[in-house]
DNA sequence: TAGATTGTTAATCGATTAACAATC
DNA sequence: TAGATTGTTAATCGATTAACAATC
């Protein structure tokens, strides 16, 4: 069905947007937009929204537009969300509760299955329904259960010990809030990064720069 | 000092990722690195690595590579680490509490200086040496304190809200987890988004890719 | 039909990689 | 000095924007 050309990531991290605004606009009764519409709503240009699109397949309609539901579930289909991935979280610390509490897992493709932590005082202990499982008996559980993605909420060293487990327990998946980096290790994994100090320190940057170039301004 | 030539966001979002593995060479009592030694290490090119550093200065010796505790110190000076940037977070649900427990604010050039809710459950009980504040107190807050930046764990709705306060008292730079779009109402405010969602779903679609098109593979 | 807007090709712009002279 | 490795320019590659024919 769709051809077989490579998206690009540039192309891929901007679907998620699509379909936040798409939702959005179908929330609000609006049935049809056009490119220049929509790119005007999501900051963007036109040109890009009908180049990213028709990657895909050429969803519009010459003279009209986009049919806002029918665009809106194509990207949803490409994007896979109607998938169920069993992932299971590694970590329960503040950052772990946090996803496992925060994070819509059902409306964006998985289903969280398990949770694991090394601390004696959290063992046993039940969050969001689920009682969290001693990290030890990790590669047994992957052996009882379908593990399609792993979500990594662990200190460094942890996550490099646990991420080994994991790999050779055959999961190839995962969703990597730690600062080990999987992919470095082990070419034949899928991995998305979540690193907040490295935004953080971003954001740091940008306001060290403009507060420079304020100052460079006055001083002239 | 630093030339005007304008660095883009591609070199900016490495200097973090510069700043790690520089930082973990020092602490393991390595002084000097090549290009190419540390692009093996990072997964990059040492190509790049040397146009990266090079917009910032020549921090490099020919014949000898780089010294590693003077790049790590010149590159936390240019993401401004040394700063105090005050930062006050708004929203102490599971997300805020992750970050405010979880994130290192020091060592990433701010200091966090105040939390707000809107839920009387939570105002006024302590959370990291913090007493959470009342969010309408917030414009008042902002006249009488220092804020350089906030920190947006809000729903969408309340984000919106609470960021024309913010905007309204002056505030200027954000650290946002919200789908709130602030860059695009204020044409004068410095943004890092943080999408949880978003790249979870940039996950999915990886996910559901690599299988379609070992499928593909299997069924010819 | 006339107007609007897509799908798609071509042009531009920016980022990455390659190459090599400069130099430690 | 000879070898190594940078800083920097040139070449390539990819992504974005512009343009316009196709068509609803």
């Amino acid at each position: 069905m769709s051809d077989n050309k490579k998206i690009s990531m540039s192309v891929v991290r901007r679907l998620p947007r699509y379909y936040r605004f798409l939702l959005e606009l179908k929330n609000n009764g609006i049935y049809r937009i056009s490119s220049k519409a929509l790119a005007e709503k999501m900051g963007a240009s036109a040109s890009q929204i009908r180049q990213d699109l028709n990657c895909f397949g050429g969803f519009g309609q010459q003279g009209y537009g986009y049919d806002v539901p029918k665009l809106f579930d194509e990207i949803s289909a490409i994007l896979g969300l109607d998938s169920r991935y069993k992932a299971i979280l590694l970590g329960v610390g503040n950052l772990g509760r946090a996803v496992i509490n925060h994070v819509d897992f059902r409306s964006r493709g998985f289903e969280l299955t398990a949770v694991f932590d090394n601390n004696p005082a959290l063992i046993g202990s039940r969050i969001n329904g689920m009682t969290v499982l001693d990290v030890s008996g990790l590669a047994q559980y992957c052996k009882a259960n379908p593990v399609d993605a792993a979500i990594l909420c662990l200190p460094k060293e942890s996550a490099e010990q646990t991420g080994d487990i994991l790999y050779g327990s055959g999961v190839r998946c995962f969703w990597n809030f730690s600062h080990f980096d999987l992919a470095l290790k082990y070419d034949d994994v899928i991995t998305e990064n979540v690193h907040l100090n490295d935004s953080l320190m971003t954001l740091c940057y940008c306001m060290t720069q403009s507060k420079q170039s304020s100052q460079t301004q006055t001083e002239q």
